[in-house]
DNA sequence: GGCATCTTCCTTGGTACGGCGCATAGGTCT
DNA sequence: AGACCTATGCGCCGTACCAAGGAAGATGCC
């Protein structure tokens, strides 16, 4: 029997991989907390220790999985070189995660196609949304600066098109999710990209 | 007590809209049979009597709510003038449908929100995946057409463009219904259209 | 350092609850 | 009368959550 607080940690960690997988997989509803101990090794005591209840643990899955997205746009908040730049590498990272990274990928799945969005998710609702809008701000900013330096030829408003390039991203995303054989993501990849800089009219 | 069979219809539409009303707000797994009964006005065994079980009522609420999309389709395929009036017309109707029409939006508001897309919902999938592919199919077509006749200007193929105009629509349908106080769709709506004719070189 | 005690972490039944689906019965139109 | 439609009650099942207990690290005291 184990009693670190290592072990304890670890066990934390096997719980909310075991989550994420699951959740991931069959949703919210079918997902119970019998099969996310058993696939964690362990009963659904930990579960109830480590966490308040299901909805709890779903929260904590979440804010765990979206970690690499966070991590992103900080990044790309921090500013590179150019505004440009730092767009480019957003987008070809946003797209290469979700084609190359698991937990990055999940975290959208559940989002996106595992989760019936109601009233009792208000919490995950007002951190999704607040995600959201930082992601649209941190464009606004960037193409504000573009625009400015004479990098980008458009008349729309910089709001307007934080906005467009934060829709255009998602679009790409849910539909991709929604119907992976519909086309490679992989080889399409750059295709999105280059029609992105179509978008923002940016200048060669 | 109901007894002729337009009687017996208007208790299965009535079921059907009430259906569509909880599905759309509370989630599938919310809605219970007995709410959608109460919603209706009518018990439980009517339910029982018109669908087969409550993935039976899912399916056809969603088949239900998705006519005005499909007629519109439908109606795009079948041609206008131009290739970029169909086009055209399409986009401006599906941003106005989703702004005005409550069934039009309920039925996106169920798939993107309210549906847990698990191996279960594989019926309701594979329906969705097939309205996707006519959609993209139309998209690639009209596009085709337009570059034939010299109206728009690009290098990438018909595919691609079919394909990234869904994306595109699908992106501002997500980002709206996920979170509708962050833009005004209706205000929006001309900038959306305008830059997707950026989006596929439209000459003017 | 060694012992007693506390705290932490986890296991295992048990309980209460609520949903689906069906069976049965009863009404009303043709 | 018979087909069609609707109401109601019950059985079965699965799930979230809780309670009592136990085992071993952590901690304080001498």
């Amino acid at each position: 029997m184990r009693r670190t607080k290592e072990d304890a940690e670890k066990t934390r960690q096997t719980v909310l991989e075991a989550a994420l997988k699951l959740f991931s997989r069959d949703g919210y509803s079918l997902t119970t907390l019998s099969r996310i101990a058993k696939e964690a090794g362990c009963s659904r005591g930990p579960i109830y220790w480590h966490f308040e209840n299901k909805d709890d643990l779903y929260e904590a899955v979440l804010a765990y999985s979206q970690e690499p997205l966070e991590a992103l746009v900080a990044e790309c908040s921090g500013m590179r070189e150019t505004p440009i730049e730092a767009m480019d590498h957003f987008i070809e990272r946003w797209l290469g995660l979700l084609a190359n990274d698991r937990k990055y990928r999940q975290s959208f799945e559940i989002l996106l196609n595992k989760t019936e969005l109601t009233d009792a998710m208000s919490r995950t609702l007002k951190r999704e949304r607040a995600l959201t809008k930082s992601i649209i701000t941190m464009f606004r900013d960037l193409v504000a600066q573009a625009a400015d330096q004479g990098l980008i030829s458009t008349q729309e408003a910089p709001e307007d098109l934080g906005l467009l390039s934060y829709t255009y991203l998602m679009g790409i995303t849910q539909t991709w999710l929604f119907a992976p054989k519909l086309f490679s993501l992989k080889q399409q990849a750059s295709f999105f990209q280059r029609q992105f800089w179509r978008l923002l009219g940016k200048l060669n």
